[in-house]
DNA sequence: ATCGGTATCGTAAACGTTTACGGTTTCGAT
DNA sequence: ATCGAAACCGTAAACGTTTACGATACCGAT
């Protein structure tokens, strides 16, 4: 019978048990007034933990070397206070242990990780990844690594998202809306963090913080001038969510357009819509019911405008003779479907790209300064206009 | 002229200068043997510090609560060993105090992050952008991020992009090759550690990691079965780089059913291309001038399809009278181009969500074993063929 | 020898968590 | 009172870095 020991005293004799405690037994030895656990298979030597596939460490590296962590680090880092010498053999012993520093423990000492957060409403809609394409790249040429998080144009999920980046995971975030997103203060919430956020292509335009987006009044004007140029009156606008910018902007630039050649605008031409392929056959078949007639339709995106193209193909009604069509974006199907669609080229990816040198620039630079820009685009006509 | 005191023995008679260190001052104390520097503007009390915009931590919950930052992580992680009392205490507390838990701290403790890498080759490309679609939303399901990195079709970025991820920062690794990447040495050399990786898509068969791709020698055979039915002989090819998967297999399937009906290979009708639209109307040109006249043209990729479409249609060769045409993907373009584009569906997306769900189950379980998962797809028969 | 100065290195604390283990208190049954 | 047990809480180490500050050695000019 294996009596018990106490660590301490080493005795054996007035020792009791005192206890059960996470499914261990538990003693006390009196002698020395100490509880203790009876003694777990421990690790004996940690050389038998380091063998196995683990990376390893600056601290793995001082010991091969005999220096301390301290001077591994300078040494790799090209810092002061150190020889030629020893920084040149402490390199090659790294290089060939072949260490890779531990980023998280660099984070959590640096507090900055290098990466961004992206919150977009879907991947599957060539506008959104065309722009996720841009951030992408520009912040790989600044060293930045990006997190995505799809919002699906749910709300909740753009909050959840939020949440889930804001823990000290990202340098900063940028976020493009969802379509039903109309209340903000779940942005507001997190205005004067350290992380500072910028918001692109569709953004909440009282929000005071930066902004990067088309220049959508302008190329509204564009394209409504150049409608009623050739001679349009009845120009109908395919538009999506109210509280969005894009919607606001492209509108503006409608009316202004319209005002000033004295055309009144006709509530029964605008449609707003969830860009649906229900939806936008629903606005489409209530504007050809209308009269006088709508010689012109102008589409938010381009997407509904092939669409629409498909529809008005189908009840044989000519495009552009009776009715011009006109898109927003220059994606690819537009130069695919049958008339060709006239477009509104945004540069979405310079607007990716744009929004990402800003918020880095903000990151680096440190400034909290709140700049708004406009991607400047240009029309682009083909056969539909 | 006020003398500079000893801060350890408060006397200011033996001191001495010793030198400049770091653009500071340097002192000596002969009395009690100490250097030390001119005391600089210290922050007297943390409290000042902690008033700032800084994120709040578990120390200062256990402060504000007068217990231990031990307890509090009890508390909020609902681990045992706290009493409900306390438990509900902490964690009202720190919810008025909006805590939110560093992930950085937590992951260089349980070394995980909960965040999966993905190296793509492209974001502007439909097939891609959907895959990362398939992968993001399976990913966030169980509660993971994703980093993505863009290779450009370009093997140096993917092999830079693949150490730049191995820092500790993800828990998994998701891989789609390069067009051009035809030696793995950098995957051979990762594929021991305790990050999996996977490849989706384009992968190197030999490989021993996992990989999920879609059934392209299946599809490939239903693809050209169906164009032998429909009278069809001399099929030409269009395909990419010969090292990668989708090129061998769907090869292979073509290969298939000519000899299952007799039919000899002919190497003129094989085009391996890099999808760019130079390389594609090359191939076209050559194909058109060989007699016996080719009756159709089976294209890896459904943009490169669509771009044959047009082609034809500007040649004014009939299409699928003379010609037919099929793809492979099925995006959005093929449904749009006139004719509509016939193509083989690889359920892109699916792709992507196993992918995503099978690394992630690798993680969770540990498990390193390979598995190799096949996606069937299905004919979509347009009017093309 | 003394002293100011420089070059090079180590110590220890810090970042914010988690966790193995020890201590204290309480309680019920002898 | 004594003893076994349980409940609850704190201490300290650990994860892998970076960095403020001290320590030591050495050197050249008095």
């Amino acid at each position: 019978m294996s009596r018990v020991k106490c660590p301490k005293c080493n005795k054996a004799e007035r020792i009791l048990k005192s206890g059960i405690v996470r499914n261990k037994q538990r003693f006390y030895c009196k002698d020395c007034n100490y509880h203790f656990i009876e003694a777990s298979p421990k690790r004996k030597n940690n050389i038998v933990l380091k063998s196995n596939n683990d990376q390893i460490s600056l601290q793995d590296i001082a010991a091969a070397a005999g220096v301390s962590t301290t001077t591994v680090s300078r040494a790799l880092k090209d810092r002061t206070d150190i020889s030629e010498k020893t920084k040149k053999f402490i390199k090659e012993l790294a290089n060939s242990m072949n260490y890779q520093p531990n980023m998280l423990a660099q984070s959590l000492v640096s507090r900055t990780t290098h990466t961004l957060g992206v919150i977009i409403p879907s991947l599957e809609t060539t506008i959104f990844s065309t722009m996720l394409s841009g951030i992408q790249e520009e912040a790989s040429r600044y060293g930045y690594r990006v997190i995505i998080c799809t919002s699906n144009e749910n709300q909740e999920t753009e909050i959840a998202n939020i949440l889930g980046l804001m823990n000290n995971m990202i340098d900063g975030l940028l976020i493009c809306h969802t379509i039903q997103t109309s209340t903000f203060e779940h942005i507001r919430i997190h205005m004067g963090k350290r992380i500072p956020i910028a918001q692109f292509y569709r953004v909440a335009i009282d929000l005071p913080i930066t902004q990067i987006l088309a220049d959508d009044e302008v190329g509204a004007e564009e394209v409504t001038e150049y409608l009623i140029q050739k001679g349009c009156t009845r120009i109908a606008m395919l538009l999506g969510s109210k509280s969005l910018s894009i919607t606001q902007k492209r509108f503006k630039g409608y009316q202004n357009i319209l005002k000033k050649h004295g055309i009144k605008i006709d509530g029964k031409l605008l449609a707003y819509v969830d860009f649906s392929l229900e939806q936008v056959e629903k606005a489409l078949d209530k504007w050809l019911k209308i009269t006088p007639k709508i010689d012109a339709i102008i589409s938010i995106s381009d997407r509904s405008a092939v669409q629409i193209i498909r529809q008005l193909k189908k009840k044989k009604i000519k495009i552009p003779n009776q009715i011009r069509v006109f898109g927003f974006g220059n994606e690819f199907v537009g130069e695919i479907v049958e008339p060709q669609l006239s477009t509104f080229d945004t540069r979405i990816r310079v607007i990716g790209e744009e929004a990402s040198r800003l918020l880095i620039e903000q990151i680096i630079s440190g400034s909290r300064e709140i700049t708004s820009k406009l991607i400047p685009g240009k029309l682009v006509i083909r056969d539909s206009a």
